[in-house]
RNA sequence: GGCCCCAUCGUCUAACGGUUAGGACGCUAGGUUCUCAUCCUAGUAAUGCGAGUUCGAUUCUCGCUGGGGCUACCA
């Protein structure tokens, strides 16, 4: 396949979710396995929605995935800039190259105007567009007029041309640009809007397929109109299909939609989301196979790309999650565990906790629930014991207590032989006996095996807890 | 409303025009177990509807229905 130089173009005006991200992430996976360039542009165009701290988290994103860029922020590049804010003179040269060419026109019509001209249109039961009211002004009268005041400059698109493409991912797709409205081009603030800058900077920075959402579709014709009037090469085009809500709408933050940053520091693992991200619109042969980034950029394959729009379901993303939680080995668990734990927690502790609560975890915030015990006593009352223990738990654990007293060799194997002993001896009934145990220990019905945490915990502490309540 | 697109279990998806329509997640049940979980086993559940083409449609065509996207000086 030849080399794919592809673009992720993400707009600094808040921080993408996860359906945003997996373009990325199809951007990456394409350009990995052709050889090609992954770049990073921001379309940093409108400055009203312009928010500056968003681009460190979007570059955190994919740091955070391991999704390299060759050239963008920071690591630069031969087409730099790679901000479109800086990159305005090129955008009113060649808005000034389609007026010149009829092919675009200055526009100075009020927003009251404009507003008006909408309301009244709908109003009407007609489609909304521009009335083209500005096309017809002399030379003169556009002079005079900029000179005066404020201006946008508009695609000029012609009223009966059939647009028709074959998108790689979607199929055959033909639009008339009857259907379509003059777009704006060139806003009055000197910016360009989407449409003139994507075509321009795809051409300048020898993009060579345009990997973006469906929704982008409908104005693909206008781009196409740009490209045909600058006499420019046309990329490849694949509109990825989209990711929903449990509403089936375009997943957006209305649905609480979260960035990948959001799951991370809630602790789902760069494996499980990758994975959910990929499988989300995409399959592999074997569907039930989990795939390592390095893997994905082998078998990845944009032909298997759906059409069809996927249902974001984040039951999936917990399994996947557990599953690579349960993958990784205690060390590696551990380190990743850290930051969830209780600051300046020792390591050697951490490591020895660890497997006692990898099985357990779906998420690695869910650490303090699973192994807080560990590090503070529980409050625990009688009452709940009772409550919990079909049999006299005072006496379990009081004789549990004289059973672990004498114990040197502090280790698994000791404990559970004793207390089994203990069990047989009184002839009680092994769950009941175990859970006054946990209850007392842990605090919780629900905890890793009670044996191997009171190793963890040491004798010391283990006796303490269970004086405490008799 | 107009334009464009889509349609297989609840969800993500497989299936040269010929399969008992497969897998994964979920869910249910059972097994293992000191709890919970893991793990193992089994089960549950889908081709939206109607025509047409064909010996034979999940698959091709048309219509309907349903769903989605777009319809900004936002991307």
């Amino acid at each position: 396949m030849k080399p794919f130089r592809v673009r992720f173009a993400p707009s600094p005006t808040g921080v993408p979710h996860i359906g945003n991200t997996r373009t990325a992430l199809f951007d990456w996976l394409l350009a990995r396995q052709t050889g090609g360039q992954f770049i990073v542009r921001v379309e940093d165009t409108d400055r009203s929605r312009y928010q500056p701290e968003s681009l460190e988290k979007i570059l955190e994103i994919l740091g955070f995935l391991g999704l390299s860029w060759d050239e963008g922020p920071k690591v630069g590049g031969p087409y730099q800039p790679y901000f479109q804010s800086q990159r305005l003179k090129r955008y009113q040269e060649v808005a000034q190259k389609l007026i010149d060419g009829g092919a675009a026109y200055y526009c100075f019509c009020s927003s009251d105007r404009l507003g008006n001209l909408r309301q009244e249109q709908k109003a009407a039961g007609q489609i909304p567009r521009y009335d083209r009211h500005c096309l017809s002004l002399s030379k003169s009268e556009i002079e005079k007029k900029k000179k005066a005041g404020q201006y946008v400059v508009r695609l000029k698109m012609p009223d009966n041309q059939n647009f028709i493409w074959t998108d790689l991912v979607q199929g055959r797709i033909a639009i008339n640009s009857k259907d379509l409205d003059d777009q704006v081009l060139l806003k009055s603030d000197g910016f360009p809007t989407y449409h003139l800058a994507v075509v321009v900077d795809d051409h300048d920075m020898e993009v060579s397929h345009i990997v973006r959402g469906v929704e982008w579709i409908s104005s693909t014709p206008k781009h196409l109109f740009l490209y045909q009037s600058l006499g420019w090469q046309i990329p490849q085009i694949m509109h990825l299909p989209l990711i929903l809500g449990p509403d089936k709408t375009k997943l957006s933050k209305r649905h609480g939609a979260k960035s990948v940053l959001d799951y991370r520091d809630e602790g789902y693992l760069k494996e499980a989301l990758i994975n959910f991200m990929v499988y989300l619109g995409w399959s592999y042969q074997d569907n039930s196979k989990l795939l390592s980034l390095e893997e994905l950029v082998e078998v990845f394959d944009y032909k298997k790309i759906q059409k069809q729009n996927a249902v974001f379901d984040i039951k999936k993303l917990d399994w996947f999650n557990g599953y690579y939680i349960r993958m990784k080995s205690d060390k590696e668990l551990a380190k990743l565990l850290k930051p969830f734990a209780p600051s300046g927690v020792n390591e050697s502790l951490l490591i020895k906790i660890t497997p006692l609560i990898k099985d357990r975890m779906v998420k690695l915030s869910e650490f303090e629930s699973l192994a807080g015990f560990f590090f503070e006593a529980p409050k625990v009352t009688g009452d709940f014991l009772a409550k919990k223990i079909k049999g006299d738990y005072k006496n379990y654990l009081e004789k549990a207590a004289q059973t672990l007293q004498p114990i040197e060799d502090w280790q698994e194997k000791e404990i559970t032989s004793r207390l089994m002993g203990l069990i047989e001896e009184n002839n009680w009934p092994t769950g009941d006996f175990f859970m006054a145990l946990r209850i007392a220990i842990a605090g919780s019905c629900y905890t890793p095996p009670i044996n191997d945490s009171m190793v963890v915990l040491g004798k010391e502490r283990v006796l303490k807890r269970i004086g405490a309540l008799l």
